[in-house]
DNA sequence: ATCCTCCCCTAC
DNA sequence: TAAGGTAGGGGAGGAT
C-alpha cells in the first residue's frame, strides 16, 4: 500500500544518493575476502564491520570521558523520595545519520547496511520498519517486505561525532552519566528540577545539534527508564513517575521486555506458560528458579514488579580484552590457521597494552563447522561461519603479561592441542582476563615470557555435532527456506486488541487494523501467513501491509489473527484499489475462520 | 561454600 | 557477495 505512496523520481533520486554514497568506499571492494587469501584480512575485517564498530565504542568512550570531570558522588535522596533516571537513546541511529543532511532520503524507507544485497540490516528507519523491516534483518527479507528500500553504506566516522555531540549535550545537564553504547546512555536527574521539561530541552538540543532524533525516557530506575523509552519512540519523551506506574505498564508487556530475556530465556519461560511480566510476577518462584537458576530468576521477577537493583556504575573497570573473528575465516594447513592465531593474539596484546593493562588469564575461542555443514555456508560463495560448534579453552599465565609474542605463542599452543582440523574452522577469538594494571609496580610480569614454558595443557575437542538441514533451530538465520514454525501461544489473553490497535496506528502513522482482530480463537487455524497466501488466491494482498499485520501479530506472541479492514480506509488515502482487494481477502478469511 | 572450566545467553 | 564483534552475567558440573 505505501509503496504507492514514494513517488518513481523521489525514489530514483534516493538510489542515487545511496550509490554515490557507497561509491566513496573504497574499503569495502576488493576480492580478498578470506584470511588464506588476504594477508590484510584481519585489519580490513575490523574496519568494515559493525559489530566490530559498535563493539569497541567503548574503548573510544573513554577518551570523551577524559575529557569530562569526574562525577561527584551521587546526591543522596531526601527520605521518601526515588531517583529520576532518564534513558536517552538515538533513533534507529545509523539510519538516522544516513538520513541526516541528505534530503532526498526524507521520508523515505531506509535501511543501513554493509551492502545492498543480502546482508544483514543494522539500522532500519522507522519509515521501513512500518513494513516490518527490522534491525538485525537479511536484507533480501527487507526488500521483500518493503521493495522501496534504500540501502545505505556504514559512516562510521560520522556516528563517531554525532554520539560525541549527543554525549556532550547530556554532560551538559549532569554529570551523573552512564555511557551504554554508541547511541545511548543513562543520566540521574534526581537532582534537577523539571526532569521533564529538562528531557525536552535535552531532545531539541541534541536535534538541533545533531540533526538525528533521540527519544527519551524517564523513571525512578534503569528499568523503567528503558521501557519509557520503547514506548517513546519514535521522536518522544515518556515519563514514569512511579514503580507502581511502572508495574501496572508491564502487566501485559511482554518477557521480552525486559532486559535479559532474549530468544531463549523468552523461550524456556513460554515452556512454563509464562509470557508476560505479570505472569513472571504471579508464577511460582521456585518454578522460574528451576527454569532460569537462581541469579536470573531473581533479577528478573524484581524486574517483572518494577524494580531493579543495579548498583548505579558510571565507569566500570575492565573485565577482559578480546578480539575475534568468525567471517572469512577458511584454511588449508594448521600453520594457516596458527598464524591468524598469532595475529589474533598480537590483537590483544596490543589492546592490553594500550589500555595499561596485564591479563592472567587466556581464552581461546574456535567455531568448528558441524559434521555435514562443511560447505562454506547458507548460499554458495558466502563466507559466514554457518552452523558451528563453540569449542573454548583457557589457561592461567605464571604471570601477568601484555605482552605480543608471549601471547602468541600460547595461542599457537593451545591451538595444536585442541586438535581441529584446520579446513573445519570457520571462527577464532583470543580473550584475556583478570586484569591488573600494567603501571603497578607488582611483578615484572610481562617480561619477555622465556622464564617458564608451562606445560599448561588443554583438551583436545570433542567429536563434531551432526549437522540435520532438517533440523536448524529456528533462531538461526544462516538458513534460507522456511521460516520458523510459529509456537502456538499457551492461552488467548485480554486486551492484545487495544495493545495492537494503538502500536499500529503509532507505527504506521495511522493505518488502522481491523475492527475484528480476535485472538480468542482456538489455535486450530493455520498461521495467518498460510490464509493471506497464494493457495488462497489472495496475492494482491499478501503484500507489506499483510506482512505487516503478521508481524504485529508476532511481536504480540498472538497464536492466530483475523483481519478486516475499515471502510474508512478508503478515505484515508490508501491505494483504493488495494484497499478492495485487501478488503475481500478479509471477507474470506472471516469466512475461513468461522467453520 | 567457593572456585574453576567450558559453555550459553544477552545487549548494543 | 550474508564484513556473524565485544564484554559481561551466570549456569552446570566437578574439584577443593
Ligand atoms: N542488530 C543490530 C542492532 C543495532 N546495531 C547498531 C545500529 C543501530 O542504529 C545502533 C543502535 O542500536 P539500537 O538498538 O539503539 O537501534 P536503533 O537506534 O537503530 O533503533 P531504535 O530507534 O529502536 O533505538 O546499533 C546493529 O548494527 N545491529
Ligand atoms: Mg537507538
Ligand atoms: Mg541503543
Amino acid at each position: 500500500m505505501a509503496e504507492a505512496t514514494f513517488s518513481a523520481s523521489r525514489l530514483a533520486a534516493a538510489r542515487r544518493v545511496a550509490t554515490e554514497a557507497r561509491r566513496g568506499m573504497p574499503q569495502l571492494q576488493g576480492p580478498h575476502r578470506t584470511s588464506r587469501e588476504n594477508d590484510n584480512f584481519m585489519s580490513e575485517f575490523m574496519g568494515a564491520s559493525r559489530l566490530h564498530y559498535i563493539g569497541s565504542w567503548k574503548d573510544r568512550y573513554q577518551r570523551i570521558l577524559e575529557t569530562m570531570p569526574p562525577p561527584p558522588p551521587l546526591v543522596q535522596l531526601a527520605p521518601g523520595r526515588t531517583r529520576v533516571i532518564a534513558h536517552i537513546d538515538m533513533d534507529c541511529f545509523f539510519a538516522s545519520v544516513a538520513v541526516a543532511g541528505r534530503p532526498e532520503l526524507e521520508g523515505l524507507p531506509v535501511a543501513v547496511a554493509w551492502s545492498d544485497g543480502n546482508a544483514e540490516i543494522a539500522s532500519a528507519n522507522y519509515a521501513a520498519r512500518a513494513f516490518g523491516v527490522r534491525n538485525g534483518m537479511w536484507g533480501s527479507q527487507a526488500k521483500e517486505l518493503c521493495p522501496s528500500l534504500i540501502t545505505m553504506p556504514y559512516e562510521f566516522e560520522r556516528y563517531e561525532e554525532i554520539a560525541e555531540v549527543m554525549y556532550r549535550a547530556v554532560f551538559a545537564v549532569t554529570p551523573h552519566v552512564m555511557g551504554v553504547s554508541v547511541d545511548e546512555c543513562y543520566a540521574d536527574l534526581s537532582a534537577l528540577g523539571s526532569p521533564e521539561a529538562t528531557a525536552a530541552t535535552l531532545r531539541e538540543t541534541i536535534r538541533t545539534q545533531t540533526g538525528c532524533v533521540a527519544s527519551i525516557g524517564i523513571g525512578p530506575n534503569r528499568l523503567l527508564a528503558r521501557v519509557a523509552t520503547k514506548r517513546a519512540k519514535p521522536d518522544g519523551l515518556h515519563a514514569l513517575h512511579s514503580v507502581a506506574e511502572g508495574r501496572t505498564l508491564l502487566t501485559d508487556e511482554s518477557v521480552r521486555e525486559l532486559p535479559g530475556v532474549g530468544y531463549h530465556i523468552a523461550q524456556k519461560l513460554e515452556a512454563i506458560g509464562v509470557r508476560t511480566c505479570g505472569e513472571l510476577r504471579a508464577a511460582d518462584a521456585g518454578r522460574i528458579r528451576d527454569a532460569l537458576g537462581p541469579k536470573v530468576s531473581a533479577t528478573l521477577r524484581g524486574y517483572a514488579d518494577a524494580t531493579d537493583n543495579r548498583q548505579w556504575e558510571a565507569r566500570p573497570t575492565r573485565k577482559s580484552i578480546g578480539a575475534q573473528s568468525s567471517w572469512g575465516v577458511r584454511f588449508a594447513t594448521a600453520e594457516e590457521a596458527e598464524s591468524f592465531g598469532r595475529q589474533l593474539g598480537e590483537e590483544v596484546g596490543s589492546r592490553l597494552a594500550a589500555h595499561g593493562y596485564r591479563g592472567k588469564h587466556l581464552t581461546l575461542k574456535l567455531w568448528r563447522a558441524m559434521e555435514g555443514a562443511e560447505s562454506t555456508g547458507p548460499r554458495k560463495g558466502s563466507m559466514g561461519h554457518g552452523m558451528c560448534d563453540h569449542i573454548s579453552r583457557s589457561i592461567t599465565l605464571p604471570s601477568a603479561t601484555n605482552d605480543k609474542a608471549l601471547i602468541a605463542r600460547e595461542v599457537t599452543k593451545m591451538l595444536r592441542e585442541v586438535s581441529i582440523e584446520p579446513s573445519k574452522l570457520r571462527g577464532m577469538g583470543v580473550s584475556v582476563g583478570t586484569l591488573s594494571s600494567a603501571a603497578a609496580g607488582s611483578g615484572a610480569g610481562g617480561g619477555s615470557g622465556s622464564s617458564r614454558a608451562l606445560p599448561a595443557r588443554v583438551a583436545a575437542a570433542p567429536p563434531a555435532t551432526k549437522f540435520s538441514p532438517e533440523k536448524v533451530p529456528a533462531w538461526y538465520k544462516g538458513v534460507s527456506g522456511k521460516a520458523p514454525a510459529e509456537a502456538p501461544a499457551s492461552k488467548p489473553r485480554s486486551g492484545d486488541l487495544g495493545q495492537m490497535m494503538a502500536r499500529m496506528t503509532k507505527e504506521t502513522g495511522g493505518i488502522r487494523p481491523s475492527k475484528r482482530v480476535r485472538t480468542d480463537e482456538p489455535q486450530t487455524a493455520e498461521p495467518p501467513t498460510r490464509r493471506l497466501g497464494k493457495a488462497n488466491g489472495c496475492e494482491e494482498v499478501a503484500d507489506e501491509g499483510a506482512q505487516m499485520l503478521i508481524q504485529f501479530g508476532r511481536d504480540l506472541g498472538l497464536s492466530s489473527l483475523m483481519f478486516a479492514a475499515h471502510d474508512s480506509d478508503l478515505t484515508s488515502g490508501l491505494d483504493p484499489e488495494r484497499v478492495t482487494a485487501w478488503l475481500g481477502a478479509c471477507d474470506r478469511v472471516e469466512q475461513q475462520c468461522q467453520k
